[in-house]
DNA sequence: CAACAAGTTTTGGTATACCAAATTTTCGGG
DNA sequence: CCCGAAAATTTGGTATACCAAAACTTGTTG
């Protein structure tokens, strides 16, 4: 058994044509036509299919074909609500709780995005700033924080990944998180 | 094609075992064993495997049977600080936004407890104040919030249940829901 | 031409079969 | 008696087949 199985190499690939816009939302995903496009059996795209609505990528309907999920404006605004109050959270705990190899991990992420934020596909680097905010939540030591700020963020990739395509810049960014990499070092709750 | 399916029926029937206490905790899931035993074949097992897994009452692990989760000390209590949050946001946001009949609903829930606090099954009497706290995620009108927030008060479900039987006395339940609810009222944030 | 009903097709849900990785057991050599 | 290698078993992952419900087509009828 492969460390990582199909049905989450399906995941993968299905995932990044729904945030490329291979995939518009609305759009049905037919578990037996996608299977054999793919070249894959129906059972892990079936199974895949199920990871992606638990991200809130797809939505399931009873009876029907999944579909990628519509994003409406509400949705994500209640979302980054929770999404905000579960990085505070995390940064408090990481701030009490992060060992010197979390502090190091976050620094090495901060150093590579700013190394090589040009020469990076920008779906790649958006998974990289992702791992940044990743990194703070797992530095809590506090693994249902982790978990469900993980889900959050995977929920939010879409109407993130829109969004930060346009505003990003490279100082700005690498600015940000070098000052929440500090404030961490100086364990400054603030 | 039924108005639930097979996998979800079966979901329920495993997480009634689980909380229970039929399955104890560390006790594998052989999803072979477990649908001969059902009555029902691996697919749907598997599916239902995947859902409790998706709520945290068992854990998946590569190459190896699913066990039910064991509750330690660090994972309850990491669950419940993130609970907090939830709830506090929950409260932040139902002041906001609360309807006057969400209110109302709520006032319902507190007069209720106040009344049969003692002429009730301690056991129905605990999902009277879960439904409580899940009243007032409900009035934050963030379908997120509320959808996370019952997720973690299923998982806490066990530990709750079972540290609630001993420090409730009437007064101090009510007094603490009463208050809740007044400074909602005045929707005062605090 | 509209409306409705029967038949066909599509599609998700379930069962079963097979495979490969991982574990356990067995057994022979030291 | 112990240890390691190989065979047997266990177990999750994948493929395929079948079924029933839902959706779509079509043809008939008022």
């Amino acid at each position: 058994m492969a460390d990582h199985t199909l049905a989450e190499q399906i995941a993968v690939q299905l995932r990044r044509d729904i945030l490329r816009g291979k995939l518009k939302p609305g759009e049905s995903i037919k578990e037996r036509d996608n299977a054999a496009e793919m070249g894959v059996s129906r059972t892990p795209m079936r199974e895949a299919i199920r990871i992606l609505a638990k991200e809130g990528l797809v939505v399931l309907r009873p009876s029907r074909s999944p579909i990628v999920a519509p994003l409406d404006f509400k949705s994500v605004s209640d979302h980054s609500e929770v999404l905000i109050a579960l990085e505070k959270l995390s940064a408090e705990l990481a701030c009490k709780n992060a060992t010197e190899e979390d502090l190091n991990r976050l620094e090495g992420i901060v150093a590579y995005m700013s190394e090589h934020f040009y020469d990076t596909d920008p779906l790649d680097m958006f998974e990289i700033d992702m791992s940044f905010h990743t990194a703070i939540a797992e530095a809590s030591h506090n693994l249902a924080l982790a978990s469900t700020h993980r889900s959050y963020l995977e929920r939010l990739w879409h109407a993130r990944y829109l969004a930060a395509s346009q505003r990003r810049n490279r100082e700005r960014v690498v600015n940000e998180h070098t000052q929440i990499l500090t404030a961490m070092r100086d364990r400054d709750v603030t």
